[in-house]
DNA sequence: CGAACCCTTCCGTTCAGTGGAAGACCAGTA
DNA sequence: TACTGGTCTTCCACTGAACGGAAGGGTTCG
């Protein structure tokens, strides 16, 4: 029996939307955010006013303009992308593999920017959505070089996705400890079957800011080729983003 | 004096960022969102703890990853912008103009989505930004075809931008009549000097859900066969759009 | 016709949010 | 060193705004 803030409501009904519920029922947003209709009547009211929510034609709510618009000025998320789109495509141009940008959030990968090509491998992830670190290639990256007490809570839960998924903290340790020492993170088939993947750090000065990775069916033979192609990509990211901080507000076009 | 709902406030904090002010100061916040100091501090700490906010490197706070990630799940936004994608590909190929997609939010044209030539023409525009409707190619067709009260509301307020802002109301209506009955809307540097601009409405069933428009330097000349461009983009956008609504909610690539 | 869903409104109670005040922590300036 | 102007943070007694149970209206079922 918590003390809820009005915010905190507020905030979990927003929260109650993901990718498999872009669109809720009154009822629904009060279930879900664990809120009593009359209460969530209110404060989705509210939201729904200033644009946070909107309806749609059946009558159920959807997440709004001014949010889409927020999103639009994160600058950890809009920056990055603007900067690492012209060396993603480049990219995309040289391995013709489904691109990945990915940070981290919390404990897991959150997936920045996507390219995926016409014929693609099977993939799991989507711009905005997140997976476990140990199990992806730009996770791994991320987790390498990630502070030690986020290390230490990721390897509490190397949950199990597919059978080649390392769920063992040495094994994983000795993997991370060879993605520090040689500047790239590989996995196979550790999250969807059919997929590898290979990916490197992006560093904006001495910082790893993001990963950029890509996913093959199979990197045995080209792993060389692909691995400077993704460095000279992720170096032009990084040097791009280091530029952006002293470059004016943006001149518009 | 009003009667603040905490909703209303955290909401107002959130507004207080727009394009300009990407990065806000905890006494920049308070000031903007009219908030005791100590009040939205408590607030600030919320949002912050949830997500909808970050710090950044110099302590000031940003639009958060949370909200970033909602903004993608809004159906009208993300949901237009893959429709349209490809298809404002293909008319950007067959123009070279700067191609628009916009939306109507309440008196004002909501930029959707926008491919830019690297050789432009001057422009204002920006993904998520909004323009005043009756100086602008798509915000003539989105106003053409809005409900009446926003036509006349819109009407009360036609602030000249440059020398050839179209800023009477009679004027305007003929216009929006022509507009109707020819299916195109034009403008001639009456947002920017030196661009001009085309656009159609994006029908889906009977409703104009969108307008689809390029900026060019001179439209003279061309103007039917940019206008037809415009209008094969469109249907199929429309046509895409209609088809979407039945589609599966969405298969993991 | 009742049952089971939705959504909306009302209103007396109460406890969470409020915000003034005090103070810590920087700069710069004298 | 002290002073000034700007940040940010914490505290706590008061109070009025948020709360949510209950009641009512509107559906769509069988």
């Amino acid at each position: 029996m918590a003390g809820p803030s009005v915010t905190s409501r507020a905030l979990a009904l927003l929260g109650a939307f993901d990718s498999d519920h872009r669109s809720l029922s009154l009822s629904d947003l009060a279930r879900r955010a664990n809120i009593p209709l009359a209460t969530a009547h209110r404060l989705v009211g509210e939201l729904h006013r200033w644009g946070a929510l909107a309806r749609s034609a059946d009558g159920s709510y959807v997440i709004g303009r001014r949010i889409w618009q927020l999103g639009l000025l994160a600058p950890e998320q809009t920056g990055l992308r603007q900067a690492a789109s012209p060396f993603m495509h480049d990219l995309y141009g040289a391995t013709l593999a489904t691109v990945h940008l990915a940070v981290r959030d919390g404990l897991q990968v959150l997936y920045v920017e996507r390219l995926a090509g016409h014929v693609s491998v099977p993939v799991v992830s989507r711009v905005g959505s997140r997976l476990p670190m140990h199990a992806t290639g730009v996770g791994k990256v991320l987790l390498a070089h990630a502070p030690d007490d986020v290390l230490a809570a990721a390897l509490q839960n190397l949950t199990r996705v597919t059978a080649y998924t390392v769920t063992q903290p040495a094994r994983l340790l000795d993997q991370l400890r060879r993605v520090r020492a040689e500047g790239y993170a590989t996995t196979g088939e550790e999250m969807s079957l059919g997929a590898c993947s290979v990916a490197v750090p992006v560093r904006a000065g001495a910082d790893v800011v993001a990963s950029l990775g890509i996913v093959v069916p199979d990197l045995r033979r080209q792993l060389p080729r692909l691995v400077s192609a993704l460095r000279v990509a992720a170096q032009g990211i990084g040097r791009t983003m280091s530029g952006v901080a002293a470059a004016p507000p943006g001149v518009p076009g």
